[in-house]
DNA sequence: TTGTACGCGTTATCAT
DNA sequence: ATGATAACGCGTACAA
C-alpha cells in the first residue's frame, strides 16, 4: 500500500504539501503541485479514504434509507440516488426497514454515524423523532415535509387534479378513490386534493395497505357506489382493482375507468395498459442528493450566520400518462346498477 | 461525541481495559469489565467505526454491485442482502453498474478498497478482470461461477427441466425457447439443458435483450413456428410474448402455453396470470453474504493453510409455479397454422 | 490482569 | 508557500 508520505519522500517535500497539492485548490505553488501529482500518478497512490475520515470527521459516504427495496417505487428512487452520487463520487449506504418503523428508527441511528448524511424516503416515524434524527443539516426527507428539515417530493395535489380533470373532461361525474396507509403523508396531500375540486362526487373507499390485494377489495367497493372511475393510491392497487374488475365481468375502460399513481415499469404491461400519474422518481433521487450536499456545505464554512438559508422544501412535478384505462362514461356505464 | 478514553475514565480504567472489556472475549476481570459496561451504557457510548477500521483495516461494510436496482430482479437480490447483513450488523454499499461493463469495472475497482468484500451479481465483465478484482476472498459472484471465487447460483438446468416436463406432461411436442443475452451466463447454462432433453422438439429464437420488447417479436417468431408453448428467458420478455399474442389474437394459454423465468411480483399480476419458474432470490442475496464472512473469516486467522477450503460453489433450488398462462396443447392449436 | 505507548494514514494548526 | 507536529479514536505489543 503506497501512502502520503511515499508520495511525498518521492516528490522530495512534505506529507503536508503532499496532502494540500492533492486534496484542496490551496495555495500550493504550481511547481511542487507538479511534481506531487506526477509522483502520485507514478506510484498509483490512492488516498486511504478511511485514514481521511477519521480526520476530517467526513466519510464521504451518503446513506439511503427506505421501506422496500423491491418495491417499485423506492426502487426507481434508488436508482437516482445512485446515479448522482455516482457523478458526484460519493458511495451510497442503503438499508431496507421492511415497512417497519421500529426498524427505521434503528437503522437510522445506526446509519448517521457512518454517513455524512442519510436520505429519509416515506419516513413512517413520528416528527419529533425524524427532527432529532435528521435534522440540522444531518439528512433530507423525501416525499414527507418537516419544518426545519430540507426535502423533496412530488406534487401529488397537482397529480391528483390533472387526473380528476381527465376524467371529467371524460364525462365522469362520480369518482371513487381507493386511498393508501393512514400514516402516508403523501396519501393525505391526495385526500387534500380530492376535496378541492368541483363538479365532482368522490366517494371515498377509505385507507389501506398499498398492495394489489387492497386494490381487489376496493374494486368491489367501487361496483356498490354510483362511481364510474377509480383513482388508486398507487399501480399496484390499481392493478388489483383491474384483476377484480376483470373477475366480475366489468370491462374497462368501457364500464369502468381507472387511474394509477407512480407509473411503475408493468403498468404499460398489463391488460388494458394503466392510465396513470407518472412521478418523476429518480429525478427525485437525484435532487435529494443535491439538497443532501448542499447541505453538508452549509454546515462547513462560516457561512452568513445571521440569515442561514431557510431548508430548501422542493416539490417536482407529475404527468398523467393516458393509456387504455380510460375512456368516456358511458350509458353503458351508468346502466350497469 | 462520547469516546473509548471517557468511558475509561469514568469506570476508573485505563483505556486499553476499557477496549478489552468492550470488544472482545479477551481476559479482562470480571468485576472492572461489570463496571467498564455500565459506564458505557451510562455514557451512551458507541464506537467509533472509522477509528476501528482505520486500526484494524477492516471497515464491516459489504459492497454489493448488481446492473440495475429498478429491475425486480436484482431489487429481490438486494432485499436479500441487505436483510442478512443487517442480521449481521454490517451494512452495505450498493453500486448500479447501468448494465454497462466498463462502468462495472470501473465501480468494482473503486468500492473494493472501501470494503471488506463485494458481492457482485451477474457480473458482465470478463473472466481475467473478474479474477483480478474479486479473487483471493476479496469478493463472491452470484449468478456466475469462476473457478477460485466463491458463487451463488440458482439451480438452472433444472428450472429447465421442470418447465419442459410441465410442457410435455400436458401434451406439447414442439417448445421455443426465447433466451436471453448473449453475454449472459445463466442464459448460457439454460441454453445447455434445453439440448439435454428428449422426446421435444426445440425452437431456437435467439438470443436477444431481456426486455418486454423482445418478447413482442420473439412472439411472433413463435408463431411462425410450430411450436405450441413458448419458454422466455424472464418474466418480462414473458410479459412481451402474452401482450403481442393478444395483439395476434392468439389465446393464452388455449392456443399458446407461455412460461417465464424468475416469477416477479408482476407476474401473478398479468393476464393470465403467468406459469414461471420462481428463483429463489432473496436467498440467493442472503446466502451470498454468508460465503462473505465466510471468506473473509478464512483469509483472518492462521487457518490450515495447507489445505484452505475450496471457495464455496453454491446453486440454490428452483420451483415451477404453474399458473394461467399454460395448459394442454390443444387440437386448435395445431390448427391454428 | 492491567497500564503505557505507539501507530494506522490523513489533515489541521502553527510556526517559519 | 511550506514544514514540523499534533491529533482524530481505537487496538495491541510490550512491559509491569
Amino acid at each position: 500500500m503506497v501512502t502520503l508520505k511515499d508520495v511525498a519522500a518521492a516528490a522530495g517535500v512534505s506529507p503536508a504539501t503532499a496532502s494540500r497539492a492533492l486534496s484542496g485548490p490551496t495555495s500550493v505553488a504550481t511547481v511542487g503541485r507538479e511534481r506531487v501529482l506526477r509522483a502520485a500518478a507514478q506510484l498509483g497512490y490512492r488516498v486511504n479514504p478511511v485514514a481521511r475520515a477519521l480526520r476530517s470527521g467526513r466519510s464521504g459516504h451518503l446513506g439511503l434509507v427506505l421501506p422496500d427495496l423491491a418495491n417499485p417505487f423506492f426502487a426507481s428512487i434508488a436508482k437516482g440516488v445512485q446515479a448522482r452520487a455516482r457523478e458526484l463520487g460519493r458511495n451510497v449506504l442503503v438499508a431496507d426497514t421492511e415497512e417497519d418503523p421500529l426498524i427505521e428508527l434503528d437503522v437510522v441511528t445506526q446509519l448517521r454515524e457512518q454517513v455524512d448524511g442519510v436520505i429519509l424516503c416515506s419516513p413512517r416515524m413520528p416528527a419529533e423523532h425524524l427532527r432529532t434524527e435528521v435534522g440540522a443539516g444531518r439528512g433530507v426527507l423525501v416525499n414527507r415535509e418537516l419544518d426545519g428539515v430540507p426535502s423533496v417530493s412530488v406534487d401529488n395535489a397537482d397529480g391528483v387534479r390533472q387526473a380528476l380533470e381527465h376524467l371529467r373532461a371524460l364525462g365522469h361525474r362520480t369518482v371513487a378513490y381507493a386511498g393508501g396507509p393512514a400514516s402516508s403523508w403523501s396519501d393525505a396531500r391526495r385526500r387534500d386534493a380530492f376535496g378541492a375540486v368541483d363538479g365532482l362526487t368522490v366517494v371515498d373507499l377509505g385507507p389501506g395497505r398499498p398492495v394489489a390485494a387492497r386494490g381487489v377489495a376496493a374494486a368491489d367497493l367501487a361496483l356498490g357506489s354510483s362511481a364510474t372511475a377509480v383513482v388508486a393510491y398507487n399501480d399496484l392497487v390499481a392493478m388489483g382493482v383491474l384483476e377484480q374488475l376483470r373477475t366480475r365481468g366489468v370491462r374497462v375502460p368501457e364500464q369502468m375507468s381507472v387511474i394509477g399513481f407512480d407509473d411503475v415499469p408493468a403498468a404499460a404491461l398489463v391488460n388494458p395498459p394503466l392510465t396513470t400519474v407518472a412521478l418523476p422518481l429518480r429525478a427525485v433521487g437525484r435532487r435529494a442528493v443535491d439538497l443532501m450536499v448542499a447541505a453538508e456545505a452549509a454546515i462547513q464554512p462560516g457561512a452568513a450566520p445571521a440569515g442561514p438559508t431557510p431548508p430548501a422544501r422542493e416539490q417536482l412535478g407529475v404527468e398523467l400518462v393516458v393509456r387504455g384505462s380510460t375512456a368516456h362514461a358511458s350509458p353503458a356505464a351508468r346502466g350497469r346498477e
